[in-house]
This record gives structure tokens, sequence and C-alpha cells, in this order.
DNA sequence: ACTTGCCTTGACGTCCGCGTAAAGGTCTAC
DNA sequence: GTAGACCTTTACGCGGACGTCAAGGCAAGT
């Protein structure tokens, strides 16, 4: 199979293609002719890196999976190197779930503040106040 | 006040602030002598950027903010513009967060199935099997 | 022979928020 | 008058994952 046909089944680009071979992630048989030429495991071994990718694996991520396909291993992450992976892309998930959440409770709390200060002061002028004392 | 107490004030770069000018946020009236002059209304207003960036808004998206403040509003957060940011941000927030959970389960669920498959190959063997029928 | 469609390499462009020189002007202190 | 600490503008670099030409080679159909 050439570039685009692997291009078309991995549903990506011929592009991204060969910027995985430049980042050594897909090294490619050449035909005669010089075109790249690819089998079924450079399939799987691209949409491994693909589903990786879809998850927000930076490209270096996808590398022991990778590497664990092509020592022949079934799957890419029958490897130690990518269960690690998969550990730490974990604690790095929580992290920034536990600061994005932190983040949208002072965003909340910015826009219910300045909501009331505007409903303050537009109506009737300052006057519906909920102080008691004063 | 120039450049440099500027930026120290605000924690942050004298680079960051240019930035911030060629960007049409912070312009600056100029001294004699060609540098540049800020007040303290400039200060609030770089802090005001410096906080919405930490949590995480791209610079345009405080531009509504910094309007707002130099249309002498006490606060960044009393125009209508600015509260549309707000709510498009958690939006945003609520969306990114439901991703990134969704992620976490995927490779959660990944890493439990590897770690399972890898213990089935190593100890004796595939014998420890689960299942009952066969 | 010619078109069409695939392939090749090389290299610059994109986005964002700056960092980091480089080359020079200005003000203060000594 | 000179060192030092400011300031000025201009402009290239970075990281990540590619997009997008440009110029040309190769194979197949008509």
């Amino acid at each position: 199979m050439r570039i685009g046909e692997l291009a078309e089944r991995a549903g990506t680009t011929t592009r991204t293609l060969r910027y995985y071979e430049s980042r050594g992630l897909l090294p490619a048989r050449r035909a005669g002719n010089g075109y790249r030429a690819y089998d079924e495991d450079d399939l799987r071994l691209v949409q491994q890196i693909r589903t990786l990718q879809d998850f927000g694996f930076e490209l270096e991520e996808t590398r022991p999976f990778v590497e664990c396909l092509r020592a022949g291993h079934p799957a890419g992450d029958a490897c130690p190197a990518s269960l690690a992976v998969y550990r730490r892309k974990l604690g790095e998930l929580d992290s920034l779930i536990e600061q994005l959440q932190a983040v949208r409770v002072q965003v909340g709390a910015q826009l219910a503040r300045a909501e009331l200060e505007a409903a303050a002061e537009l109506p009737g002028g300052p006057e519906p106040r909920c102080e008691l004392g004063g």
C-alpha cells in the first residue's frame, strides 16, 4: 500500500504520515520507484498513534506504544513503558481537571458577583439593598 | 511610572507589556524622551489582563474587560460584553472538563485492561482464567 | 505524445504569548 | 566623561503538529 491509501484508511493525511516518519515513529520501506510502501501492520501502528493523539497524548508519548507494536506485541500497550505512560497521563489528567474545575468555580463566582452588581446599578438606583443594619 | 516599574508591580515583564500594547490592549502615553508613561489605572488594567490570563483566557478575550475599564467603569466586568465572555468561558470550561473526564475514563479503562492482560501472560502461563464456561 | 493522478523532497506558514538578542538613545551618579 | 541602569525599535526563535505550496519524477490510460 502506498502513502495515499494508508492515509485514507487511517483517516489522516499524507503530510501527517510523513511527519510521523520524520519523527522516527513510522519508518517506511521503499518500492523500486522510491515510493513508500506500507503493510497492514503499519496501518495498525498509525491507528495506535491516532487513538492516543485523540486522547490528547503528545507524539513523543506515543513512542513507547509504537515501539511495543514494532517489537511484535499484539497491542501497543502490552509493554511496561506504555503502561507507565498511561499512568503518568492519568495523573496529568486528574490534576488538569482539578485545576479547570477550580477555574470554573472562580469564573462562576466572578460572573455571579458581576451580575449582582450590574442588577444593583440599573433598576431604580441602588435602593433595594439586602443589608438590614447600617 | 515607566514600563519597568509597571512590569514589576504587575508581576510580569516589559516584553509582555509591549506585546499587550502591540495588540492594542495597553496604549501608552509617551514622556518627552520617548519613554512610555503609565499611571495607576494602567496597573489595574494590566492586573485585569493577568488575572484573566491566569484563568486561561486568551488575550483577545480580555479585550472587553480592558475596554470596560478604559470606559471608566470601576471593574472590568461591569459591562455586558465582559459578562458574555464569562458565560462563554463557563460553557467552554464545562465542555472541556466533560471531555477530559471522558478521556480519563477511557485511558483508565485501557490501563486496567492492559494490566490484566499483562498479568495473564507473565505468572505461570495464561492459566488462572475467570471464565467458567468454555 | 499527452494528460491525469499519484508520488518525491524541500521549505516556508500557521497559531499564541511571549523570550531573547542586537543596536542604539537617555538619564543619573560619580 | 564615563559607567550603569534604564529605555527604544526591530526582528528572529520557540514549541507542536501539521498545512500548503513549489518543482519535479513515475505510472497508467487514451
